[in-house]
DNA sequence: GATCGCATGTAAGTGGTTACATGATTTA
DNA sequence: TAAATCATGTAACCACTTACATGCGATC
């Protein structure tokens, strides 16, 4: 049981939104999921090849001249079908694994200044994710304000955003509480 | 290059502040970090003999009745440097897969409710794990009071905090906006 | 009498990435 | 002329988990 494979139910469910082909999959795992998704090619074939096994999905070739042939999948009923009961059934947690925080733990093991260091590196990253976050949601509500499925994009989209804000006002305040360690523990030189 | 092996700097970190065997590593990482880091046995053991084939750590072994000798690892110098490069050197980004994200980024192919249903599971999850933690700093507090690392552990669980609040604050509003989706697009009875 | 804590490890499997292999067409 | 876009796939590798194997002693 433990694990499930999830990508094969991301590549299904985009694949419920509308036949497409391996590339196309990944295009769009890129471009409207890369805030919550990652997904690569040499794990998309083989999970589109075992669908296809498994009467998840059907495929149907385009040939083209020049470049490979495209090869488009699409849900079958049974397919629906998985992607109901995958969409009833509980998210299992995933176990975390912050670098940042571990070495923040084990932090009195270093000089406090390569920990400021990491902490406002952390910070600045977050930082840039937001701001081009924005800039992806301006763009999309522009393009796709019609697209009926824009509300649940925002709604992920406010995630992320709920995500970074709170790790900028944390990363701030680590900040301060770090420099005030170093203080107290450094001599007056 | 790329990935780097994080796991084995979770163990070289654990050793450098203080000898501990294979087990204690695992307690450990469950007890302390729990919130932040996840380490199993069959990962912790292998690990351990890499780390000493590589002189980043020395075994020594505590003979024992009625159980396994007790094989309790302590950090080189080679392994203290390891250590400090390691602190130095930028933390890469964990690629992100969010499966509530994806259900809900999915959220017209299915009955609202069962996207409902997700939701309400996870901010009870999140809810729980913040009553959770907050009971073990109490218990921390008390019992590890003048543990000097007390005030970086704490920046770990405020970081974990933070994200549980802001999860928190995040599902409330996205139950409003999908309850008014679902009112916008039901029929009236 | 069952479960938990102590204590080690291995083998099999999963989920995933990266690099390789191939190559035409379009755009900067 | 370099690069991105289109388009498929495989092979090697990596990080990690789970199940298995073993078994004593203490606690519930």
């Amino acid at each position: 049981m433990a694990s499930a494979n999830r990508t094969e139910f991301a590549v299904l469910g985009l694949l419920a939104l509308g036949a497409r082909s391996g590339y196309d999959i990944k295009k769009m795992a890129d471009d409207a999921l890369g805030h919550f998704w990652n997904e690569s090619f040499g794990h998309i074939y083989p999970i589109l090849k075992r669908l296809e096994q498994r009467d998840w999905v059907t495929k149907s070739v385009e040939p083209q001249e020049g470049r490979p042939d495209r090869k488009v999948y699409a849900l079958t009923p049974a397919g629906h079908e998985a992607l109901q009961e995958w969409f009833a059934s509980p998210i299992e947690p995933v176990p975390p694994r912050e670098e940042l925080l571990l070495k923040l733990f084990l932090g009195p093991l270093t000089p406090p200044a390569a920990l400021i260091e990491q902490v406002e590196q952390y910070r600045a990253a977050q930082r840039e994710d937001l701001a081009q976050l924005d800039g992806l949601v301006k763009q999309v509500e522009r393009e796709e304000s019609n697209n009926p499925g824009l509300p649940f994009w925002l709604l992920t989209v406010d995630h992320h955003r709920a995500m970074l804000r709170a790790r900028l006002r944390w990363s701030a305040d680590a900040l301060t509480r770090l420099r005030s360690l170093i203080g107290g523990n450094v001599p007056v030189s």
